[in-house]
DNA sequence: TTGACGCGTAGGGAAACTCCTACCTATTGT
DNA sequence: ACAATAGGTAGGAGTTTCCCTACGCGTCAA
């Protein structure tokens, strides 16, 4: 539990959840993650889009808490956040179960079956 | 790495990120993994909602592989497939090491505070 | 066979999303 | 002071989302 997550936590959490719903913003992320602290237009180049266009995108993750700015003279230097994404793995932590018994149940099935018949 | 994951695999991890996007359809999830396969009547009575909207949010996390449906006489039993959300357990691992990074530093400032000062 | 039940699909409307082109503000260099 | 640079904001158009009310199709019970 990183933050409180008592009740309507939701809002959070749904702002997390729809900021990563566009592959756009989950470039960014991954941009943030390999190349790491970029100022907005070296992130615009990577895209093929106007930068006003990013600057909405930016403020979607930066509400959702997934990126953070600072300012250094008249650029903005953009930075991951990861803190919301070790909620994102707490979600999906009760389903872990059910995808093991899933790829278990797939492999005594190949485990079954003839090696020509595998797909 | 659970399906090809190669190039244009894109596309179903959209459908995925999409599908979760969406604070009801979350919701079935945790409902299917809770209480287990349930015709759609079942989990509509959780919701303040229409029948057929519930049955549209069916249908997009049926495209995403996120459940499945079995016809049981003129019911349709609905299941969890959670092989999709190890997908995003992979995409997900690569930032591990920054939440990390970043709850450390948060343990380090809140040990050099007096606790009076803690939030 | 007829009626009720379970559920999906069609179509429509309001709101949200995602892109664009201006345009405005703040900072820097000349 | 002035022009150029970095980047946010406004407003608008096209698309998508999310809900609704009808309606259609298959199944079961009388």
């Amino acid at each position: 539990m990183t933050t409180t997550e008592s009740g309507a936590e939701t809002a959070a959490e749904d702002r997390v959840f729809a900021a990563l719903a566009n592959a756009t913003r989950r470039e960014v992320l991954r941009l943030l993650r390999e190349r790491g602290p970029q100022p907005v237009q070296a992130l615009a180049d990577h895209f093929d889009m106007r930068r006003p266009s990013l600057s909405e995108h930016l403020r979607v993750l930066r509400e959702a808490g997934l990126v953070a700015e600072q300012r250094s003279g008249r650029q903005r230097i953009y930075r991951l956040e990861a803190g919301p994404l070790a909620e994102v793995q707490d979600w999906l932590h009760p389903y872990e179960r059910f995808w093991r018994e899933q790829l278990k149940g797939l492999g005594e099935l190949l485990d079954r079956m003839p090696d020509d018949d595998r797909p």
